[in-house]
DNA sequence: ATAATCACCTGCTCGC
DNA sequence: TGCGAGCAGGTGATTA
């Protein structure tokens, strides 16, 4: 489910129960993840303080600062059906409730993920002096994150940026935007709003695609980013922000879903087919 | 190197 | 009402 609003949706919604919250205990009921969790990870978090939630890509960090001193972030990823929510320590875990981070002032966040295609990773924070030569953006250097590209409403993205790197490419702009080592945080749903508004049809070669368009693209792209997570993000099912609130984009989805509708500029049927083995929308008639 | 496919899961909807 | 097929917001690994 979670694209990059709906990350920055729950980054947001938690930001205020988390920071500042010292971490009594970590639980983990279902350690049976994307990739299994650390038997070690609530050793690890015991008694540490929440300093910091930040996003990158659309993964979580939530930096801590341990029972030692030292430094470290957890790093959650939603995969396609998590959610990361504050509620009440009385309330029983349900079915999925995978994970519990429980605060010593009573409360907790609470991870579900039916799927179980999400992640949570564990990293050491560099020192400032291995931080300050490794050349990175982050205080830490973790696999998941090594190869990622800019974030996309960040001063690193840019149409030149998208012209350059497309330039010999035959696959469709559609998978190369939805390439997170080209640009994160761009998934199945925006990459076709972002490509509707641009008018750029989503099968076109990204090689052959002239330069102002791309300009245009990375306006699309930021525009519908940005409204989303103005809009709380977009909850197709079960999405749910940190608040444990829905998000309500959905009614602000340009083709999304309405494959076989009429186009909302020039009425002609929206088409849908696949790609990446990924539902794609698109109008013939404004898209090229 | 690039591009396409597979794999990992549960839950829900659809057609028969 | 039951049952199999197909699909769902992601992404690393594997295969051409």
């Amino acid at each position: 489910m979670p694209e990059l609003p709906e990350v920055e949706t729950t980054r947001r919604g938690l930001e205020p129960h988390l920071k500042g919250q010292r971490i009594s205990s970590l639980i983990v009921r279902d350690s049976r993840l994307r990739w299994p969790v650390d038997p070690q990870l609530p050793e690890l978090c015991r008694e540490a303080l929440i300093v910091a939630l930040r996003r990158r890509a659309k993964y979580l960090l939530i930096d801590l600062e341990l029972a030692d001193g030292r430094f470290a972030s957890l790093i959650v990823h939603l995969g396609m059906s998590g959610s990361l929510r504050i509620c009440e320590q009385n309330l029983a875990p349900g079915k999925h409730d995978h994970v519990d981070i429980m605060l010593a002032n009573g409360r907790l966040a609470r991870y579900n993920d039916p799927r179980r295609f999400g992640s949570w990773h564990f990293s050491r924070i560099m020192s400032a002096d291995e931080s300050r030569n490794s050349g990175l953006h982050f205080e830490f250097d973790h696999w998941l994150l090594r190869s990622l590209g800019p974030e996309p409403l960040s001063e690193d993205f840019y149409g030149d940026y998208l012209y350059r790197r497309s330039r010999g490419l035959r696959g469709p702009v559609k998978n190369f935007i939805m390439n997170q080592q080209v640009v994160v945080g761009v998934g199945n749903i925006y990459a076709n709003e972002a490509l509707f508004q641009a008018g750029i049809n989503p099968l076109r070669a990204a090689g052959r695609i002239a330069a102002a368009r791309y300009d245009r693209l990375v306006e699309s792209i930021q525009q519908r980013l940005l409204l989303s997570i103005e809009a709380g993000g977009t909850t197709l099912r079960d999405f749910v922000g940190g608040d444990g609130k829905p998000g309500y984009f959905a009614q602000s989805l340009l083709v999304y879903g309405r494959g076989g509708e009429a186009c909302i500029y020039c009425s002609s049927t929206l088409l849908e087919t696949r790609l990446n083995q990924r539902t794609t929308v698109y109008c013939r008639q404004c898209q090229r």
